[in-house]
DNA sequence: CACTGATACTTGATTACTCAACTAGTAGTG
DNA sequence: CACTACTAGTTGAGTAATCAAGTATCAGTG
């Protein structure tokens, strides 16, 4: 007789989590015009030196496949949110890099995304907030 | 200047630890010829008394919307994994009700979305896990 | 008891992915 | 240096969800 478990519960309880954290973030960044994949593709960039990755390597980083990343970033070079590099060593890979007009949206956008992060966060204490942040790696 | 805080690092890593918890179970339920969301109605389906709910209670449970619920439903009606029943006293109401081979099929979906989450929980302690679903429920 | 507005649900159109299959290029081996 | 096997990326087809609009029904009010 299915009894939940608190490690089913886990894989249950993380998933309404995600869905609920997600809307609010989504709505939050539909202001900007950018989805929360979008968000995470500038995010990544922003942090990589030179403010540029390989598509793999950025498909890796925020967790999509390589037709994913494909496809998210057909629209944003259309509006030269980021920009295609090729690499002379290596005809294979090409590279994308957050432009300038693509750094000023990732300002915006993240103090919005921070704002809902804030507001979801303030029911945690800080002691609170980091062992959450803690066991999430623990579990990553 | 846009800094990682904690509260940004909770909504980037929790949808990370998202995603590849979601693929894990998913892998597994593919033996079952089910996805998560499909194992997640009928868990809310057999947690109910009856067997049986509401569609629209069921979107809420499940963290769906209503049509969602529609598109899921139809193909598990198609195969008799839950059976529809309508409310005489309301008719734009109808029920949803787990059927004898849903039960089956959940039962044994049950073991192996338990499985992985037991060896996803593995990496915390008892306390660890139970300060996470503390924590979860905190931020819900 | 007709009207207004809300609720439950379905459907069409669109979006955001995935996988499998393909192209192109690279690197190592006999 | 040709062969084999691997890697990076794109594309076609399919899936799982969404929203907006539509249908049907119900409940409350003048």
């Amino acid at each position: 007789m299915p009894n939940t478990t608190d490690s089913m519960k886990l894989v249950i309880e993380l998933s309404a989590l995600h869905s609920s954290v997600l809307k609010r973030i989504e709505s939050q960044l539909s202001i900007h015009g950018i989805s929360f994949t979008e968000f995470l593709v500038m995010h990544q960039l922003f942090l990589a030196p030179t403010r540029t990755l390989r598509r793999i390597d950025l498909a890796e980083s925020v967790g999509l496949s390589a037709s994913g990343v494909t496809r998210v970033l057909k629209p944003m070079e259309k509006i030269h949110l980021v920009e295609k590099e090729s690499n002379p060593r290596d005809a294979r890979v090409s590279f994308v890099k957050l432009s300038g007009a693509g750094e000023v949206v990732y300002r915006d956008a993240f103090t919005s995304v921070e704002h809902s992060a804030q507001s979801l966060a303030k029911a945690l204490s800080k002691k609170q907030l980091s062992s959450f942040l803690e066991l999430v790696a623990t579990l990553k």
